[in-house]
RNA sequence: GCCGAGGUAGCUCAACGGCAGAGCAAUCGCUUCGUAAGCGAUAGGUUGUGGGUUCGAAUCCCAUCCUCGGCUCCA
């Protein structure tokens, strides 16, 4: 039986997978002929995928769920059963369930037990995980429909898959549906045509993004804000060309392996080239343009690199993926004994950019070499124990978690994937830290030792947003397009309570210019309460309110976009105090009521 | 790429075989106002694109482009 403490996860499951079979035997009844397949719990709910001539809609989702009311409402006993093969194979031919009688020749293959889950009228190949009865079935919801492969398998029959959700409690469901209306009112897409940050268009291409001035303008802050960190740890920038000779991609490998990501040849004077798809080849070329001797190691090359990779057009989103982006590129080219001291620095530099973003928890995945791996074994094995030690001391005592995934890393070398957790709990991969003892190798990139001799140099590929289109869809969500002063493309607005004020307004406004602020100004004749409406629309961190008696006193008005409001403060006061806030790159207001 | 849903004014949407409309935004007036929507007027469209059916197409059909929800979570 289950474990019946209604909080645990494996509870939640059961509830949620027995949700699946009511759903399963609500469509079988509303609409039969329909194929059942497979119907698990997932993270945050369940589903069931169908065959059906049916095509479902948004509205059989509602006479669904009456329907499923009903049978929950029934108090049936979910009752498990072993059968033989024979028995359950019959079952399902009498009914026939295809899909079931592959599921079940998997079983037996497999040698595992066989087992029938019934409850009312419905029975399902189940190897368990129920609740004990329907009547704890209250609290769902079907969420969309959806088409999905049969075993994910793009060439097998597409199905029909119905996702839902299930809590014990209507507290949890509702917790649940708000934080999904909350998810949608942060969506970048809908943020940045609202906000004015970007725009993708038709007559472009699909995912070839446009960045409007105030994403510009967060990009920009990103970027300088960056390109300082960079400088502190050493780093020099490079800039390369967008377009390349297939003969680059030839040695690089990457025509040969990763043909599918790259756009089709262009033919420029009988020579083919391509639209670059990484950073790295030239980089490298950069590195082996000269001798390099081991003092001279480790070099640090950035580059804010733009490329284009073909995606699928059904996979593109926004800007989380895209076909033209921007990385956050470096790579390094050290030693193999200088890994230890550049991970410390990747880590911490990690942690200085995602703070400064409003990105506390922070988790690192190794994954280590797999079973086919080019290099020998002790250069894996000196990469992955710096590598390890550095996670296990310098990463923790930074607060990262880290989990460590055997045998994932790719074939060139171990790599560190990089997550966080935005302000709404959800997991997003931002940089990551890949070795590569490929690449080297195939540009005959090395060094001279202090032996004489020569050795392969040892290449890091890092990128810590990732891209900038990915990184900044990510902030706009985790901000709800709130971005801290730091970041903000309006820093202050200033609002007039009159005409006469303008010139005082403007006074205002060139100098909070002069002091290195982003200020903005309207002086249109609508009321206060409509200018403040709109600021705040804009998201706009602070508003300036200007009156007579601001004038009078010789002080000033400001309200926060959160609607708290100070009274009385001086105008150098108040941009001392906005440039304090953006120059620590504070996440929440320094300015607050007294 | 595949399955499904969509594309109408800058934005959000209506009209669903019979004159293409509203709100917001914009522009021009009036209003001069103290913390989330003052009033009026004007302008704005080859209904994504191309083809077809029809006396007549935003609406029906075909093609195409783009957008959205999904396509790992193995009974």
């Amino acid at each position: 039986m289950p474990n019946s403490d209604i909080n645990s996860r494996e509870y939640l499951d059961s509830l949620r997978h027995s949700c699946a079979h009511v759903m399963a035997q609500a469509v079988q009844e509303l609409f039969p002929g329909t194929k059942i397949t497979i119907g698990p719990a997932i993270e945050s709910g369940f589903y069931y995928d169908f065959d059906s001539e049916h095509h479902f809609t948004v509205e059989d989702l509602a006479k669904i769920e009456k329907r499923m009311r009903q049978i929950a409402e029934g108090n049936h006993a979910f009752k498990g059963e072993v059968q033989t093969y024979e028995g359950s194979a019959t079952y399902w031919k009498g009914r026939n369930e295809t899909y079931k009688l592959e599921l079940l020749d998997g079983i037996k293959e497999r040698g595992e037990t066989i087992t029938h889950y019934t409850h009312d009228t419905f029975t399902d190949l189940c190897r368990g995980g129920h609740l004990e009865s329907t009547k704890a079935i209250r609290h769902f919801k079907l969420l969309s429909v959806a088409g999905a492969y049969w075993r994910g398998d793009e060439k097998r029959p597409m199905l029909q898959r119905i996702y839902g959700t299930a809590f014990p409690s209507k507290d949890g469901l509702d917790a649940y549906l708000k934080q999904m209306e909350e998810a949608k009112k942060r969506d970048h897409r809908k943020l940045g045509t609202e906000l004015d940050l970007f725009s993708i268009h038709e007559e472009v291409g699909a995912g070839l993004v446009h960045w409007h001035p105030k994403g510009a303008l967060v990009r920009y802050q990103l970027e300088q804000f960056l390109r300082k960190l960079l400088d502190r740890d050493g780093y020099q920038f490079v800039y390369t060309p967008h377009i390349a000779s297939e003969e680059l991609y030839k040695i690089s490998g990457h025509l040969q392996n990763y043909a599918d990501l790259m756009y089709a040849p262009m033919e420029i004077e009988n020579q083919p080239f391509r639209a670059k798809p990484m950073n790295c080849p030239n980089h490298v070329m950069i590195y082996r343009s000269r001798l390099h001797s081991y003092r001279d190691l480790p070099i640090r090359f950035a580059e804010f690199g733009t490329v284009y990779r073909f995606e699928k057009s059904g996979v593109l989103h926004g800007l989380l993926r895209v076909r033209g982006f921007t990385q956050d590129d470096a790579h390094l080219f050290c030693r193999l004994d200088q890994i230890r001291e550049e991970m410390v620095k990747l880590i911490s530099l990690v942690r200085d950019v995602y703070k400064a973003c409003g990105f506390e928890q922070v988790k690192c995945y190794l994954a280590t070499r797999p079973e086919k791996a080019m290099g020998e074994d002790a250069l894996w094995k000196s990469a992955e124990g710096q590598i390890r030690e550095v996670l296990e001391t310098h990463a923790k005592a930074l607060g990262f978690d880290f989990e460590i995934d055997e045998g994932g890393g790719a074939f060139y070398g171990p790599k560190i994937d990089i997550k966080i957790k935005d302000a709404i709990g959800r997991e997003w991969q931002l940089g990551t830290i890949q070795l590569d003892f490929n690449l080297p190798r195939r540009f005959d990139a090395k060094y001279r030792n202090a032996e004489g001799g020569e050795d392969f140099v040892v290449m890091i590929h890092r990128a810590i947003f990732g891209s900038f289109e990915r990184f900044f869809g990510i902030l706009v969500e985790h901000f709800a397009g709130v971005f801290p002063l730091w970041l903000a493309p309006v820093q202050v607005k200033i609002l007039t309570i009159n005409d006469e004020m303008e010139p005082h307004a403007k006074e205002l406004f060139a100098a909070l210019k002069d002091g290195g602020l982003r200020p903005d100004l309207d002086a249109s004749s609508d009321k206060i309460g409509n200018k403040i409406r709109n600021a705040t629309l804009e998201k706009v961190p602070y508003m300036v309110v200007l009156g007579p008696k601001d004038v009078a006193a010789g002080t000033l008005s400001v309200r926060l976009h959160d609607g708290r409001q100070v009274a009385g403060i001086t105008r150098d006061a108040l941009i001392d105090k906005l440039q304090q806030e953006a120059r620590t790159m504070s996440l929440s207001p320094v300015i607050t009521p007294s």
